[in-house]
RNA sequence: CGCGGGGUGGAGCAGUCUGGAAGCUCGUCGGGCUCAUAACCCGAAGGUCGUAGGUUCAAAUCCUACCCCCGCAA
């Protein structure tokens, strides 16, 4: 088929390459203008151009992609499918209906499930046990058009946001195949989504990876995991911004989950790991909230924090303009000691 | 020329302002102690102080240029 591909970041590139590794042809690749980016701004081509530029295939930019100049431009490549992958522009009506087998789009979730911006790094923060890709005939909704293929992958228990993005681009670059063959060979059908069972998910914010030291160890951790590598999940010591890459959940004898030691000290009336007593000034009152974010022992095993409910074990950090480095590095440079706060000052 | 932090034995850092013997925590190696240990004690090896110039009797430290890493902002 002659195709022409639409896509923007580095989740498009795998789907592309697989593109123009099969029979199919790529006419051309529209991508977003170039923009100032990283330090210093220097302007940088998105992913997909540098791939499209790398193959020698024709590159479009437009500024709008309803535009009127560019929409004519389509219709002069008149190609049998457009496949958008991670686009960041909405389509017209006028374009979707362009092509002889539609527009068809690569969705990195179980439609009708996660719909919108950011699915990957949602399927992890909320602790799913699986997720996958969704190949689907665009309309003009968001997300909204029929399935056409879907493939299921599992969580791993140390997914993190970059590991699945890696894991389900490779994997949308293999469905988009099969899917398209279908469609030339007619042997598929678009089956329309279940809209009452749709859910979204915006795109995430930089502000959404501070953390909030009440929520429980278990969704801090998965918060962590959702967003490594980026935006990243951070908290604050001594007025820098300290960002959290991973990190493992105990319980509140310090204790890995799996072993359940009997201990019966379910309240934190009293000892909550070897170094209970840093807690000493604190009277009666010790809601977990209010002590929240505190630094309760310090080891090359890890930094523990308390949270609103159980303990967070932090292995691997990194200070603002520092490297990432593993929490017992990080020690012996930085003389962190139990009875810290974590906290924004 | 968007703003800012940093490059010092294998790791993480101090020392730079106020030039003048290369230091700390840990790791590694050897020895000791111990029923034993990631514990403790003693000792050792290991460094072009990012690169290239300059100033000086003397530069990790002051000046100039360049390279690399990182945080913010987009």
């Amino acid at each position: 088929m002659r195709i022409v591909f639409m896509g923007t970041p580095d989740f498009s590139v795998p789907a592309l390459e697989s593109l123009i590794h099969s029979g199919h042809k790529v006419e051309a690749v529209v991508t977003q203008p170039d923009r100032p980016k990283g330090r210093g701004n220097a302007l940088s081509m998105s992913p997909v151009k540098e791939t499209a530029l790398k193959y020698g295939i024709p590159v479009f930019q437009p500024t709008r992609a309803r535009e009127a100049s560019f929409v004519e431009e389509m219709r002069k490549l008149s190609p049998d499918v457009m496949v958008v992958v991670a686009f960041g522009q909405i389509l017209p009506k006028e374009l979707l209906d362009l092509p002889k087998y539609g527009c068809v789009n690569i969705h990195a979730s179980l439609l009708p499930k996660y719909r919108g911006a950011s699915p990957i790094q949602w399927a992890v923060i909320h602790g799913d046990k699986e997720t996958g890709i969704t190949t689907m005939k665009m309309d003009e909704g968001m997300d909204t058009g029929d399935i056409l293929e879907t493939k299921v992958i599992s969580l791993k228990k140390d997914e993190t946001g970059g590991s699945l993005f890696d894991r389900l681009s490779k994997l949308g670059g293999e469905l988009i195949l099969s899917t398209l063959e279908k469609m030339e060979a007619q042997t598929i059908t678009a089956t329309p989504q279940d809209h009452e069972k749709a859910t979204y998910v915006k795109k995430i914010p930089k502000s959404m990876g501070e953390i909030d030291w009440t929520m429980d160890a278990e969704s801090i951790e998965r918060l962590i995991r959702g967003l490594n590598p980026w935006p990243s999940a951070y908290t604050w010591l001594g007025g820098k911004m300290l960002k959290l890459w991973s990190a493992e959940v105990l319980e509140e004898n310090g204790r890995k989950p799996e072993r359940n030691h009997g201990g019966s000290q379910t309240d934190t009336s009293k000892e909550s790991g070897p170094d209970a007593g840093v807690f000493g000034s604190n009277d009666g009152e010790k809601s977990p909230q209010k002590e929240a974010g505190v630094v309760i022992l310090v080891s090359d095993a890890g930094l523990q924090i308390r949270t609103g409910r159980g303990i967070l074990n932090v292995t691997s950090l990194q200070l603002e303009g520092k490297k990432r480095m593993d929490t017992a590095s990080f020690l012996r440079g930085f003389p962190l000691k139990a009875g810290m706060r974590l906290e924004r000052s």
